[in-house]
DNA sequence: TGCGCCATGTAACATGTTACATGATTAT
DNA sequence: ATAATCATGTAACATGTTACATGGCGCA
C-alpha cells in the first residue's frame, strides 16, 4: 500500500514513467523505501485499473514504447485522503537483533567480531548518508518549505544510523568487561 | 530465512510445539520480530521437511494432539552457520518518511498533527518497553552472560525510539519556526 | 567485442497477513 | 452465558525478490 502512495506522490509532481519512477527511487527515497521494477511496473497496472492514474504512450522506433502515466482526480483525492490519515509505528524487522538474542550459543571472540561488523556496516552507511543529504535535497526539492522536510528525513536517516552505532560500541565493550570479568 | 533461525533457536534451549514458539514470539521478540502462527506452523513443516527437526506426537483426547519439534544434529549446525555469519544492514521500510517525503501537499497544521500523533505512539511504545524490560530478561535468561546479551537487544529498541522521539519533536519545532517566519 | 543504458515486461518463488475452521476446557 | 485458552491447520491474498526475456544504441 506503501508503494501506491510513494508512487502517487512522485507522479503528483509530474507525469512519469515506471522506469522514471524506478531511477527516482533510487535517487532518492532508496535508503528507507526501496523497489524493484517488477514491484513498480505491476503496481502502475493496478492504480491504472482503479482510475488513479491516466496512461499516454508515445511511440518510439528505437526504443520499446515509453507509457508516461499522470495522476487522475481521483488519485489526486486518494493521496491527499492517505497522506492526512496517521501512520501506526512501523513493525520493527531487526535481523541482527534476532542473531544477538540468539548468540549465547557463540564464544564471546565471535560475537564481538559480529557487532563489530554491524559497527564498520553502519560507519559506512552512515558516510554515504551524510555526503549525500545536501546533495539530494538541493536537487530536487522545490521550495523551502518541502526542502525543510526532505532535510528532516534525510536527518532521520543520520540520527538513527548514530544512535544504532552508539548501541553497537557500547554493547561491545560490555562483552568486553564480561569476559575479563570471567577470566580473573 | 530469519523467521527460521529464530524458531531453531528456540528450539535448540528446549523441544516446543507450534503454539508454544508462537507463546515465546510474543512474550520476547515481538517488538523487534514478529511473526503469526501461519507462519510458523508453515516453516516447522518445511523445517522438518529439509530434516532440521524431528517431531514427536502426543495423543489427546480434550485437546488436539500436540506435535512436539526437537533440533536435529543438522539443524544445530544450520544455526551455528547462520549465527556466526554476519548480517547484513537491514532494509529500511518507514512508512511515516515516506508520507513526510509527501507532506509538502498538506497544510503546516495537518503535518504537525501528524507528527504529534507519531510523538505520542512512541512515548507509550517507550514505556512498554521500559516496564517490560527487567521482567522479561529476569524471566527467560538463563546464564548471566545470556542476560546481558538480552538486555542489550531491549536496550536497542529502548535507544532507538528514544532518539526516534528526538527526532520528532525537533521537527516540530522546526515546522513551527518555518510558518512563524513565513506568517510575518 | 562486450558492457551499460534505455524501457518494458513475465514467471516463479519467498514471505507475511487476514479470515475461516474445529472443538473441548476453564475462568468471569 | 461468554470469552479466553489450548492446539492445530487451510485458503486466499498482498507484498517483495530473483531470474529470464527482448533489442537497439553508444562507448571503451
Amino acid at each position: 500500500v506503501s508503494l501506491k502512495y510513494a508512487l502517487l506522490g512522485f507522479l503528483d509532481m509530474q507525469p512519469l514513467t515506471g522506469y522514471d519512477l524506478m531511477k527516482m527511487f533510487s535517487a532518492t527515497v532508496k535508503y528507507y523505501w526501496s523497489a524493484t521494477h517488477t514491484q513498480i511496473y505491476r503496481t502502475l497496472a493496478q492504480m491504472l485499473e482503479q482510475g488513479l492514474l491516466s496512461q499516454e504512450i508515445i511511440q518510439q522506433t528505437k526504443n520499446p514504447n515509453k507509457k508516461i502515466y499522470s495522476i487522475t482526480e481521483r488519485g489526486n483525492q486518494a493521496l491527499l485522503d492517505w497522506l492526512g490519515t496517521p501512520e501506526d509505528l512501523p513493525p520493527v524487522r531487526h535481523k541482527f537483533l534476532v542473531k544477538i538474542t540468539l548468540a549465547n550459543k557463540l564464544d564471546t571472540p565471535t560475537i564481538i567480531n559480529l557487532l563489530e561488523n554491524y559497527c564498520e556496516k553502519l560507519r559506512s552507511r552512515l558516510e554515504l548518508y551524510r555526503t549525500k543529504n545536501r546533495e539530494i535535497t538541493e536537487k530536487y526539492a522545490r521550495s523551502e518549505r518541502e526542502k525543510f522536510l526532505w532535510n528532516s528525513v534525510l536527518e532521520n536517516g543520520i540520527v538513527t544510523y548514530e544512535c544504532e552505532l552508539k548501541w553497537a560500541e557500547k554493547t561491545i565493550d560490555g562483552m568486553r568487561r564480561l569476559s575479563d570479568a570471567d577470566a580473573r
